[in-house]
RNA sequence: GGGGGUGUAGCUCAAUUGGUUAGAGCGCUGCCCUGUCACGGCAGAGGUUACGGGUUCGAGCCCCGCCACUCCCGCCA
């Protein structure tokens, strides 16, 4: 009571000192500062005074007496009205809160009578026995529940992008938001620790056509001509090892004009590391370093380094894919010998063609649905296979013996169903599926398939990965180049800057598919988290990816790249980097599929933003102003004429 | 650009084969309640079944269109 007594002169006389009228509790810019944070009182503090604010989390009305949880960033803490410690219109007035009103709470921390104590929450030993209340603003009611994690979890998430706000209150996203912030300062001070600079790039930059569409930004100066948001800061970064940095970093905002995924947001944040005078392995431990320390600091989990190293020639023969999940086997086996002369054509007739015949066992899966058959075909289509080969391997009819279910078994050799026996383990309950076809999509047909399959079993709770296993793995030797036959010309697999493997140098000109790039992607649990490269340092080598095997014309060059080849001829250091996409990094140390859950603003899969309504039209007059003349137009929403 | 899924009360979801007045829990409003923490009890309000057409005696359900969200393919040097 004299407390309350006290605050209240207290704000009174600070008032007048200004003087501003003050009008008692209802005074809206003097309120009492919070002392602790709702998640920091325990039994030690018993007999203080304190004074938490925060948000009504949940109210419990006994009455006679009256419960309010009081939430703030950091946790949550009960407080007790009862009407004989307290004025009666302050007793009123809690009665009246409701939730997600803001408040100002001070009052005598003590300990929870015996038995009242609730485990669940970190400051469950005590309460604050309250003495005075202060409502810094009611709440409406809320569109959605914001304290009960399990409903919420389920709310339609466009609801939640329309109330952002609200949805970032929910104490799983918060802790998703401190994680990243966190993760970002950990990161910062690693990369300072090892003698890096952070050194900021433009974000209207010069548009250079290749891969990604662009975010363009018209220029008023000058119709016609536009900047573009970069897709990453490549050239720039390359260009500050000219400059001398020697070792850069940024956390860079990237902007791409592409469709959205759950992991793909139209603008997106990575870790953009460049350093001079270094090789692959620089890069590999650097990282390795990195990677521990986050993981450490956001997890408390300790990484084993160094990470597991594959080819992308290895990952694509024994997991179908250049990003392989290895927390489990069902690894792609290779019969291309075993099917060479079968009498089954699909297959020999498929090695005939240069191609390969692969198979993996799903362990587990004989009992695969009709419909389940029918997505894996799918898949086997989508990639232009006719369909797809399977054995389900079941209990004969007889009950003892296992017999093969399949309609291509009958064309196998007895030799042939022996080496799918030994090669694949093959035991009772397992489908095996085959893929004949040109290496690479066979490879990848599987790839598809071994991940569908391995989702199946996780629901059929045949497949168990703990949340905490985490594999990393270094990506490397791609080729640098793939060739387009459409359009009948080489495509730099990665991008053009990437250095040629020495060895392999000499095959630019006479075998481009046989020359590896220096590039390196690091991979975890079957996710791309980021890749990198060695770049080309020499003017020269260069200019002949550019002109004549990318077949760019000598004066697009110029006019795309000529300050970077400029500026390589006046001492550029060999160099080389990589980029980790911050935001599936997040996602992944927070155990979310979607990085929407670990940006606080993000754009939906049309990429609008539901809070402010972005993008959307703007004025005749700044169109004007940007020489934009407008030519498809939404139909506006007409205004009726004032009655 | 293409394919799949979803859309019913403020929220999460029901609604048999197309058949009576579209239900439940939570939330909300009112009343009661001094140890709750998913408080409890009683009562009540709340619906253009996303939207626009169509078929039908009759549509939340079937058909066509359209919008939004979502997952995937293409795309993402």
């Amino acid at each position: 009571m004299n407390f309350t007594f006290e605050i209240h002169s207290c704000l009174r006389q600070n008032v007048r000192s200004l003087g501003i009228p003050y009008s008692g509790s209802a005074a809206k810019n003097f309120y009492m500062k919070r002392t602790h944070h709702c998640n920091e009182l325990r039994p030690a503090h018993i007999g203080q005074t304190i004074t938490l604010s925060g948000w009504v989390h949940s109210r419990r009305d006994l009455g006679g007496l009256i419960f309010i949880d009081i939430r703030d960033r950091e946790g949550r803490t009960q407080t007790v009205f009862d009407p004989s410690d307290l004025p009666k219109e302050l007793f009123v007035q809690a009665a009246s809160l409701r939730s997600e009103c803001v408040v100002s709470v001070t009052g005598k921390v003590r300990q929870r009578p015996a038995g009242t104590n609730n485990a669940k929450i970190p400051t469950g030993e005590v309460e604050v026995g309250v003495v005075a209340l202060e409502v810094l603003n009611m709440a409406e009611v809320l569109p959605f529940p914001v304290d009960d994690p399990e409903i919420a979890s389920k709310v339609n998430e466009e609801l939640r992008l329309q109330y952002r706000y609200l949805d970032l209150r929910r104490p799983e996203m918060a802790r998703n938001l401190k994680l990243r912030s966190k993760v970002a300062i950990a990161t910062r001070s690693f990369m300072d620790e090892q003698g890096f600079l952070e050194v900021e790039t433009p974000t209207l930059f010069k548009s250079t056509p290749e891969g990604a569409r662009e975010f363009l930004v018209p220029n008023r100066r000058e119709a016609g001509t536009f900047y573009a948001l970069p897709q990453s800061p490549q050239q720039f970064k390359q260009i500050l090892m000219v400059a001398g940095i020697e070792k850069y970093f940024q956390l860079a905002r990237c902007y791409r004009d592409e469709d959205l995924r759950a992991d793909r947001q139209p603008e997106f944040t990575q870790v953009d590391i460049e350093m001079s005078f270094i090789d692959r392995e620089d890069i590999y431990a650097l990282i390795e370093g990195l990677i521990k320390k986050v993981w450490k600091t956001a997890l408390n989990l300790d990484v084993p380094t160094p990470f597991k190293r594959i080819s992308f020639e290895e990952a694509l023969n024994r997991y179908g894919i250049d990003k392989p999940d290895t927390r489990f086997g069902m690894e792609l086996v290779d019969f291309t010998e075993d099917f060479k002369a079968s009498t089954f054509k699909v297959f020999s007739g498929a090695i005939a063609n240069g191609g390969v015949v692969k198979a993996l066992n799903a362990k587990g899966l004989a009992g695969a649905t009709q419909g389940q058959l029918e997505t894996m075909t799918e898949y086997a289509k989508s990639f232009g296979a006719k369909g797809l080969a399977f054995i389900k391997v079941e209990k004969g009819a007889d009950g003892a013996t296992v017999e093969w279910k399949s309609p291509i078994v009958k064309f196998f050799t007895e030799a042939e169903k022996a080496a799918l026996t030994t090669k694949l383990a093959i035991q009772e309950g397992d489908l095996i599926l085959f893929a004949a076809d040109q290496w690479l999509t066979a490879c990848e047909i599987l790839g598809k398939i071994r991940l569908y399959c391995a989702e199946v079993l996780k629901t059929q709770g045949k497949l168990v990965i703990p949340a905490d296993q985490f594999n990393f793995l270094w990506v490397i030797e791609f080729p640098l180049l793939g060739f387009d036959r459409e359009q009948n010309r080489w495509y730099s697999s990665h991008h053009p800057f990437t250095a040629p493997v020495a060895d392999d140098i000499p095959f630019l000109k006479t075998d481009p598919k046989k020359v590896r790039g220096q590039h390196y992607d690091i991979v975890v649990n079957g996710v791309e988290l980021g890749g990198g490269s060695i770049r080309i340092h020499q003017p020269d080598v260069q200019k002949t990816i550019f002109e004549e095997l990318l077949a760019i014309p000598p004066e697009e060059t110029k006019l795309r790249f000529g300050y970077m080849l400029d500026a390589f001829k006046y001492g550029a250091p060999p160099h080389g980097g990589i980029a980790l996409g911050f935001d599936r990094l997040i996602a992944i140390l927070c155990g979310t599929p979607s990085i929407r859950d670990v940006i606080a603003f993000p754009k939906t899969a049309k990429g609008t933003d539901l809070m402010t309504d972005s993008p959307s039209s703007v004025s005749a007059k700044q169109l004007r102003d940007l020489y934009i003349e407008v030519k498809v137009k939404k139909p506006e929403t007409a205004t009726p004429p004032a009655a």
